[in-house]
DNA sequence: GTGGCTGCAAAATGTTTGCACGGAT
DNA sequence: ATCCGTGCAAACATTTTGCAGCCAC
């Protein structure tokens, strides 16, 4: 299947990669409706797709909250996102080679190939909102 | 907020400790509703939800088909799924504590309270199974 | 000229929510 | 007698898909 080059995977590529941050597809969609008001929601997610399998940009799936995330970054590292506003951030590991090798799956047979992490924490926004509050979490 | 017993509650938590696996939302609420099929869909969403905010039982919300999956051990310990057929399968950290000291945010003033990893993998039945077929990836 | 890509709308999926009622406390 | 939890249906949010026409090759 020939592929061919199109200006919505043009501008949906120059738009994650000029991105600061881990945009869902839906603000890529917003940020390009916004100049060129015709192009359709679905080819938005199709090129995003497209992009991500060709291993041109990033896709962050992990989440919870169902939304896909995608990345301008493509070199190997990890994500953290804030329990309290949903921020994604970039995490980095010292060595991050070595916690394959300490990975033992405890079913049988199973082989790893790859492995991501997903942080939680803080960030300093919310840190100090909350510290303004007294509270820990306003949950419940 | 005082909080009563039920039945559909205690059901719901009994069927996620008698599962062996990582059901989804959904492969509960079937279980539950072929014995007792007036039992609502949102009470078991609802059921789920409180259960894993008590502590009671685990919820793996990482891994990017959009379901979130539950979990009847609540110790510490990571997941992989299979890249072929998607099923889960726990995975121990032979040194758990480590990795998140090596933990850096690139983000200035994030802090990390936790991180699970998402392994990917593939399990014994799909890789015999592509090794019948000779191929890595019916993909394109 | 061909057929992959687009836009549009509808469908699919997984989950949440509004509301009246019944049951646990 | 409260008022929380339930069942039902509708709403929601994100993503995918079917299809006719268009445009890059």
């Amino acid at each position: 299947m020939e592929r061919r080059n199109t200006m919505q995977k043009a501008l949906t590529y120059e738009t994650v990669m000029s991105y600061n941050g881990h945009p869902s597809a839906d603000d890529i969609y917003r940020i390009i409706a916004s100049e060129h008001s015709s192009i359709s929601k679905a080819t938005v997610y199709r090129n995003l797709s497209l992009l991500s399998e060709e291993g041109k940009i990033g896709r962050i799936e992990a989440f919870g909250n169902g939304e896909v995330h995608y990345d301008h970054r493509i070199d190997r590292h990890h994500h953290g996102y804030c329990r309290s506003c949903g921020r994604v951030v970039d995490i980095e590991l010292s060595d991050d080679n070595d916690f394959l090798g300490m990975a033992t799956p405890v079913e049988d047979g199973f082989v790893i190939t790859s492995g991501e992490i997903i942080f939680e924490g803080i960030c300093r926004e919310c840190r100090e909102k909350e510290k303004k509050n007294g509270t820990e979490r306003i949950k419940n």
